[in-house]
DNA sequence: ACAAAAGTGTTTTTTTTACACCCATGA
DNA sequence: TCATGGGTGTAAAAAAAACACTTTTGT
């Protein structure tokens, strides 16, 4: 009833890490890594997304949400990517389905380091309209978790959770026009914005700028985050 | 790298299937069966998706979507599920892994049988309003898919993949209402669905009926479904 | 003629969009 | 004093919600 072992499907977890810089949306990419990290019998699906984030950016508690699951037959079998997994995995060849999570970090809080185990050489932010051909299918993971999260932004309230604590209404805007990916009358935006529950203002300003100085805003928690 | 022998992990995927009958909505639940079919190393996920569903319903071309990827370690674990697990499996004892997909069907056109190997019993409709206790985490599964089609309802005009050709608005209507959880203004409803494009009124009205008989309607397609 | 459900428009409320000028600051 | 981007309100348009009576049919 189960597969045979010729036919072992190997699991994997991967996480799209978001972040925004003020300018742009950044995915964090690894380099150099293998595509996805050993998946211990015990862990859940979400704990292992988790781990995965913590060991790219050593951050607990972050938002994570499983999007799609990526098992295309030939997903791992490109042959500059099976040279390289064969240098680095056991069995190669075999099938590997991947379930994706997505998510959202304050890229403050991310210091890029190499992951602490042996391979990994760099894992760095990159702008998201600037995404080079990635390895396996994972240009169109971060495409996928690009989506959902377009999806999701504006229902969920998520864009708190991509900037730094104390941030500004134009900031939080441009976010906004970048995963929606249109532009936002900033008068409306306001008042939108400013009928949510969660949204502080701080009796603080932005400091070091040479115009006016914005109004600086946090976001209040329910719960930890 | 990859996973050694004692951690291996099966995948599988499954597909819930939902039908409308006119009063409730129902999904289609097959008794005394593996949990999730064998999983042959060349398909796609979607492609095995679709398979699951032909076996319990021989239909072809149907709407699928993938939902959600179960994964928690414990989800085969419970006793009866494993009692049953080692009359049918040669590793019970695995951890599946299984990705989820949902599917809309015209409950007329499902002819429930038995699927046509060995192990099934029953294939059959069942109000989502009386699921009983289902084995391993189906329930859970079922309450996912639920969720999803209730997002996705409106906004990808999912209502017509569940009647029969030729519907009525109140049909149309009773199923938005019970998918969304909410009743729907009779009038307001109308105006909206009248917007659409799809929606082409018949020649044709409802027969056999002891009142005043409805106007039929069908949905056309742009592609083939 | 009656029971039962089908069908139909208008008004009100809410939400969304459009739009332009003054303000505070550092250089 | 000037350049820069921050900040503010109102009116029009569109979308959503509320609401009740007439029609057609079979018995």
């Amino acid at each position: 009833m189960s597969n045979p072992d010729h036919s072992i499907i190997d699991i994997s977890v991967t996480c799209t890490v978001f972040g925004f810089d003020g300018q742009a949306l950044n995915v964090l990419l690894m380099r150099q890594r293998p595509p996805v990290p050993d998946f211990p019998l015990k862990e859940t699906l979400d704990d292992a997304a988790a781990r995965v984030l913590y060991e790219c950016t050593e951050l607990d508690g972050i938002f994570l949400q499983q999007f799609y699951t990526f098992g295309h037959p030939q997903r791992v079998r490109a042959p500059k990517d099976q040279d390289w997994l064969k240098t680095v995995r056991a069995h190669p060849e075999r099938r590997v389905v991947t379930v994706a999570y997505y998510s959202l970090v304050k890229m403050d809080d991310v210091s890029p380091r190499a992951a602490p185990d042996s391979l990994a050489q760099t894992v760095e932010w990159v702008d998201i309209a600037k995404i080079p051909a990635l390895a396996f299918d994972h240009n169109k993971i971060v495409v996928g978790g690009l989506k959902r999260l377009k999806e999701q932004l504006t229902s969920e309230n998520l864009g708190f959770k991509l900037l730094p604590e104390k941030f500004t209404l134009i900031q939080l805007q441009h976010l906004y026009e970048i995963v929606l990916e249109r532009k936002l009358d900033k008068r409306n935006f306001r008042k939108t914005v400013k009928k949510m529950q969660h949204l502080i203002p701080l009796d603080e300003k932005e400091d070091g700028v040479v115009r006016k100085p914005a109004q600086l805003f946090k976001y209040k928690r329910d719960f930890p985050e």
